[in-house]
DNA sequence: ATTATCTATAGATCTATAGATAATGC
DNA sequence: ATTATCTATAGATCTATAGATAATGC
């Protein structure tokens, strides 16, 4: 996420609301608001004051470092997916390992992605607005991503016995349970992530056929 | 949906923009465009013109029918979520059929009402607004449907053999698919619907461990 | 001199109400 | 007389910019 940026005696005008230092960022600091408040509240529904000021500052200080809310969503919604695509890549170029096994470790690390941190990003996917085509570098980022899904399930035992339309059919249950898998975890947010994950993981697999 | 109302010589003074009858009443009419501005825009993002204007009549008007966004929002929430509960008391209690069997036909029915029909009343469980307090008539009338579907898991033959926290997660996981199944189908919206729904129900049980 | 922040505000909405109007019904 | 609609608008936002200010850096 950037500069992290902490210490003391820091340069500009002081902010008029003086907070503990938070350890992050002023940048850093409008994105987590920003990812609370989306997730919460929702996208249209939070104004830019509200991530200010959650933030520790006043609403026209923010556009010292986003040009507005879009900018900042666009920001949260690419550092969901990249760390995610990275992985799938190296899980299916690893070829030392049953498919089986790499497509469950994907799903398990999505999951613990999107649920666990300090935000519930996962959240973020199920906003209307993140439809928009003004977030097109985050939906071909997560295209990617699926393709990638859709090839691991390829590479089982059980995928290689698919037609390419029942293929598209599991891969698509199979990234959609993943991807709304934040309504799960709504619906008892105290279940430990990790073994949830790994929960989620099996499920994700049953889905499939695997 | 209430009336229907298909006439012609109407009581009040004509619509500034005419335009050929929809066949529905005006309360219908502004409750469809609702349905579709709020399930692709999202809820916040939908002025009350944007909705009055879709439905044929200026923004004013609207409020002769409902008392704001809000109220037509919980108005397509119970119109959901109410056939759906209807049916699940009714499969409860119809012991002719296995439970494995009468969990299927849930699972296929809610599938074919949140992504059939004339706009995805599924996204609307999506919208992060629902969430709020000021729904909680809908929250409490879905509690009762998931609870349902947690008695007719129990009542399988896996179902008997989990402890409670296991058949909790199953539950959550079973309705959290159901829930998000929108998601799904809006990555492939020409699949059929009702092949998608039975799918869906064989992926959901497969989830369930059924 | 540079930087991060502030205050103030113009312009653009959006909601919800007040009151007028143009039909039908009796 | 009743009804469904209209036009007009006050009041309440919200965004994005302009310009001032209070720190550090050199």
């Amino acid at each position: 996420m950037g500069t992290t940026g902490g210490s003391r005696a820091r340069v500009g005008r002081p902010r008029a609301a003086r907070r503990p230092d938070s350890g992050l960022s002023a940048r850093d600091e409008l994105l987590a608001a920003a990812a609370e408040l989306f997730t919460t509240r929702g996208y249209a529904a939070t104004t830019t004051r509200a991530v200010a000021e959650r933030a520790g500052m006043r609403q026209a200080t923010m556009y010292h470092y986003f040009s507005g809310k879009e900018d900042l969503l666009a920001e949260l919604l690419e550092s969901t997916v990249t760390p995610s695509l990275t992985l799938a890549r190296r899980l299916l170029a690893d070829d030392a390992a049953p498919a089986e096994r790499r497509l469950w470790e994907l799903c398990r690390s999505d999951v613990e992605l999107l649920c666990g941190g300090p935000h519930n990003l996962g959240g973020l996917y199920l906003l209307p607005e993140v439809r928009s085509e003004r977030f097109a570098g985050f939906h071909a980022v997560r295209a990617e991503l699926k393709d990638t899904y859709c090839q691991l399930l390829a590479a089982t035992a059980v995928g290689k016995t698919l037609g390419k339309s029942e293929l598209s059919l599991r891969t698509d249950l199979l990234f959609g349970l993943i991807e709304g898998v934040i309504l799960i975890h709504r619906s008892d947010p105290e279940r430990p992530v990790s073994a949830f994950a790994e929960a989620t993981a099996d499920a994700a697999l049953r889905i499939a056929g695997v």
